[in-house]
DNA sequence: CACAACTCGAACACTACTGTTCAACTTACG
DNA sequence: CGTAAGTTGAACAGTAGTGTTCGAGTTGTG
């Protein structure tokens, strides 16, 4: 409780090495969900003692690198008009944030495995509303079938991208194709079968 | 070297043990990749000390444990008819085997972390065949959109099935609709745009 | 029945991780 | 420039896993 958040001022390079360290964890975490934190204090350019200074336990850790890579996520997706035709708003969705949300899936999963079960759900719970809202909003208005829950939808559109994510990551996908690929994917496993 | 397959024929209670071994193997890591060789020997009702007399490291028993999931899938999956319109081929194949793939998967996914990088491939490669042969010809035929590559449809096809096993373990979808509403979306992402 | 095959728990060495303490060092900042 | 804030590696305790050894008990099988 009082590591970081005692102190109303940080000096400059210890917000800097906060930032390093977020970055670093986002990074490893990404590629190995069971990154350790030497491992993570390492790639950060750190000590392992500065990194528990600022962070109490690998818990709070991941949590932060979570709670900022979500951050991140809002800064970008937030400004995207989505108002527009369903099929379109989901298609500039997919394309400009793809490779963002695949990032987020990642630490996602991370923390999915080192936080309490439900506080990840807590945390992620409004992105994930805005996609969930445009998909009822599509279903709604005819864009999007009707014929399977928008649950299930709001599901595939996730594991398509994670899978996306993983064949970039493994060399099975060019990652200039990626966007292309969900999109045209996700549209057609959304259209109304009778079309 | 010399464990198991040094004798030609086993005792019978030893025989019966390999299999509640491979059988709680597959039963837990399917639930937990990362489960310990503890848990499983106190799954299958056996002593830490015998499951490594007959399997010698976590990694052979995680390799035995894969080969005979994927044997048991072949076993069902070898009898499929799957020479018809390849859209009712996929189909069959979805709802006759999707708890069956979605198992494998978990299994591989604890194999894909616990067997040097490449033996997985070469493992699965014979049952991954099957689908991606399935494909191709549907692609040829006309039967499905030749607008993306096969390797991607594939991996969509896998990783919509990865998600919906595990939708179903967190329960945020009921088993009884799973093998439905994959195909439905598979069948109508796979569809050609222009139809 | 006799014996080899098998099982089992306890204990061991080893590795890898988390989290803490300490004492010395460097550096931002007033 | 002085000092408090921050950093650092080494060393430590604790936990949890893997894989091995041992010695005693159990049980299938010829």
């Amino acid at each position: 409780m009082s590591h970081p958040p005692a102190r109303p001022t940080r000096r400059a390079d210890a917000e800097q090495n906060v930032a390093k360290i977020l970055d670093a964890a986002v990074a490893c975490l990404s590629r190995d969900a069971g990154a350790s934190v030497s491992d993570i204090a390492r790639a950060a350019g750190v000590g392992r003692v500065t990194l528990y200074g600022h962070f109490p336990s690998r818990e709070a850790l991941v949590e932060a690198a979570l709670t900022r890579a979500l951050a991140e996520g809002e800064a970008v997706l937030g400004n995207l008009d989505l108002t527009g035709d369903p099929r379109d708003a989901l298609e500039a969705l997919i394309t400009s944030s793809w490779l963002l949300v695949a990032q987020w899936t990642a630490v996602l999963e991370a923390a999915q495995e080192a936080l309490p079960s439900g506080r990840v759900q807590e945390l992620h719970a409004k992105p994930a509303q805005r996609v969930d809202d445009l998909i009822r909003r599509g279903q709604a208005e005819g864009a999007f079938r009707a014929d399977l829950p928008a649950e299930w939808l709001t599901s595939v559109l996730h594991h398509v991208i994670h899978g996306a994510a993983i064949d970039v990551a493994k060399g099975r996908l060019d990652g200039a194709d990626a966007a292309r690929f969900i999109a045209k994917t996700i549209l057609a496993a959304y259209a109304e079968p009778g079309s």
